[in-house]
DNA sequence: AATAATTAACTTGTATGCAAACAATTTATA
DNA sequence: TATAAATTGTTTGCATACAAGTTAATTATT
């Protein structure tokens, strides 16, 4: 019954989440993306060419969320909409050559990153760490 | 080099907190507050009658953020603001009646949701979660 | 005391994040 | 095949989040 707000995980979670976001996007608006925008591009590197759905499912985005953040990566020339010939709903999400190019830089950063943002952390605590996350939802 | 969108703790922390954020909402909008609204009553729960500062300090929320948190939460009535006598600038968030009656709601049902959330987890599995999170920052 | 530097909170502007409602299209079913 | 149901993406409205700049008040310095 006591609960201190510091015990709480929806607390720390929203706490560790926005500090990763806000190291997150120092490191990537060098190139002139925010921290969630940069995970849209990491998405498209695995994967070209690709539905609003599918990028919704791969990281779990609202529909109304992605529609957003494709507008903005869209409207500064990292990727584009094309007409889906199979499904006239659907559009197909594509890199331009710019977002390539972004995209790659991204990847290459990732995962020193990564490290970097769980100094703090043993390896072995920090590989926990991601198995416990990977494992909710 | 090889980075999979799963594997990038930034990524992560933002899919499980996003999800936390909607369960704990889900919980606690019955009491007519939002998830991060919630965190706040819980926060004065504490310790009432203190600074945006002192807030800002506990809870880590930006002054920016933290104004308009208070903002609405006084238009509903859940607390108020009262000059402070000792420094002009600052402010005393005071929670009303009832505000004390909600927070307390509240603070009857986190631990319980704390564990339903992670019940994904052994209880180990947990605390481990826990104490990895609060060593971050 | 007069001025400079600092501080607390607020304002502004932009970007998520999500619920709910919507339009266009496709699929299922009578 | 005509119509109902489901699906894809967008729009709208509201609530975080945060950077940068502002105002009023306090503290430090000359």
């Amino acid at each position: 019954m006591i609960m201190k707000i510091e015990d709480c995980i929806f607390f720390q979670l929203s706490r560790v989440s926005r500090a990763g976001a806000r190291y997150w996007h120092q490191r990537v608006s060098v190139f002139g993306v925010t921290s969630a925008q940069a995970l849209l591009l990491l998405c498209l590197t695995e994967k070209d060419a690709v539905t609003s759905k599918y990028l919704g499912s791969k990281i779990e985005f609202d529909s109304a969320t992605l529609t957003g953040l494709i507008d903005r990566l869209q409207n500064a020339d990292f990727l584009e909409r094309r007409n889906n010939p199979n499904d006239r709903r659907a559009i197909q999400v594509c890199l331009t050559e710019k977002g390539k190019a972004t995209s790659k830089k991204i990847l290459k950063i990732v995962e020193k990153e990564n490290q970097a943002f769980l100094s703090g952390l043993t390896p072995e605590e920090a590989m926990i760490l991601k198995a416990l996350l990977k494992k909710i939802g």
